[in-house]
DNA sequence: CTGCCGTTATATCGTGCCGATACAACGAAA
DNA sequence: TTTCGTTGTATCGGCACGATATAACGGCAG
């Protein structure tokens, strides 16, 4: 259902098209993971379906087909849906009111936040919450992390040099990632500077400002 | 293909039955993340048919089931194979010759390293390579990250506090995760101390750490 | 103008993962 | 002796995802 919180945020901004849409999920989704075609065009139906979104365009503009009618009424032929003197139906998706209350839904579910990822996307849709929900948001992730936390050292002694190298890098990135925690809570209830705090940026002057 | 990976790596250890196999792979791939049998057991019997495992052992114990005759009898005309007149087969499984080619062959895919669980997966599994084989991996590794890191710096501009907060993160854990990958070579090139040098002990009392 | 290519755009299919669930045997407590 | 918890094997439905087909469009080179 992440793929669903994803879209529902993003629709919640402004209505889009399938395509534009798959684009942006692939910034707002995890680093280096295109999304495919095939879970958003779904997911979109299953949404749709649902009274979550609901398509609100269908936009045919301009005229005859430009290979003229031959293609269109082979196309026709074939039963695909070409419309008939115009351009492809491109489908426009706007958010309903039930999708805007399925969105506060998902993005406080508390098995949501389990991965790094839920939480992040979440993190990035943290202005359709209220301050409390935000903070509740991020209760929910510390207790994840803190029982993953228990959780490896639970784990017995390991075999060789490289799982415990394995097993240290990753408590040290728990670790990291509780202070990193602390830091959110602060920054969300002093909003006074609004760059200098988290994460310390990785180099020289360009720092986290990107360019522009 | 990453729990073939999994699965083939704890059988060229020892030999394993799909229960015992399903508890150690909880552990082996990444923390609080439960391995489903609708996963396991597929993926044995996909192995086993392409050669790379082989069914050892189908331990028959024991007496007439503890139910009578009735419940054996019901069991067999519902086409269930209960083994009459002694207990459930516990197949167990071990490597084959294939099997442990494959493995060096999923360990050293270049796209198995996309994902900090895919990597963290193969130093468990270090053991079965080669040093310039680890290196291979290593590098692939880095190679990713690099990657990684340069789209994050390709995004524009974001919207709110909280969207760049992720981002300023997401680029510190990148950069944590390169310098950790500087280390564990060194740590292969002079395997002088076992302990100390990855990630800190959590048990210290200078809790710091991850920063330096 | 025409053919070709890259981009925008929608949709489907097969494979395989995963949560839930059923089936089954056993030990031990209640 | 009934009931529970643990070990153990297996399947089902939903759906995510990579690959692929279809289609329209813009631009540009010949």
């Amino acid at each position: 259902m992440t793929i669903d919180l994803a879209i529902l945020g993003l629709l919640a901004e402004c209505e889009l098209h399938g395509y534009e849409l798959s684009k942006r999920l692939a910034d707002l989704l995890e680093l280096g993971a295109p999304v495919s075609f095939g879970s958003v065009y779904p997911a979109l139906g299953r949404l749709e379906r649902a009274g979550q979104v609901k398509a609100v365009e269908a936009g045919r503009i301009r005229l005859v087909p430009m290979t003229g009618s031959l293609a269109g009424e082979l196309a026709a032929a074939r039963g695909r849906l070409t419309n008939p003197g115009g351009r492809r139906a491109k489908k426009v998706y706007g958010i309903t009111d039930k999708g805007e209350q399925r969105l506060v839904e998902l993005l406080l579910d508390p098995g949501g936040v389990a991965t790094a990822a839920g939480f992040g996307l979440r993190l990035s849709l943290f202005r359709y919450l209220s301050p409390a929900q935000r903070r509740a948001v991020i209760v929910a992730r510390r207790s994840t992390l803190t029982h993953l936390q228990a959780e490896a050292d639970r784990l017995g002694p390991w075999v060789d040099r490289w799982s415990t190298a394995r097993r240290a890098h990753e408590a040290a990135v728990i670790a990291e990632d509780l202070r990193w925690l602390d830091e959110l809570e602060q920054v969300d209830e002093h909003p006074d500077h609004t760059q200098s705090t988290t994460g310390q940026a990785p180099a020289e002057p360009a720092t986290s400002g990107v360019n522009e």
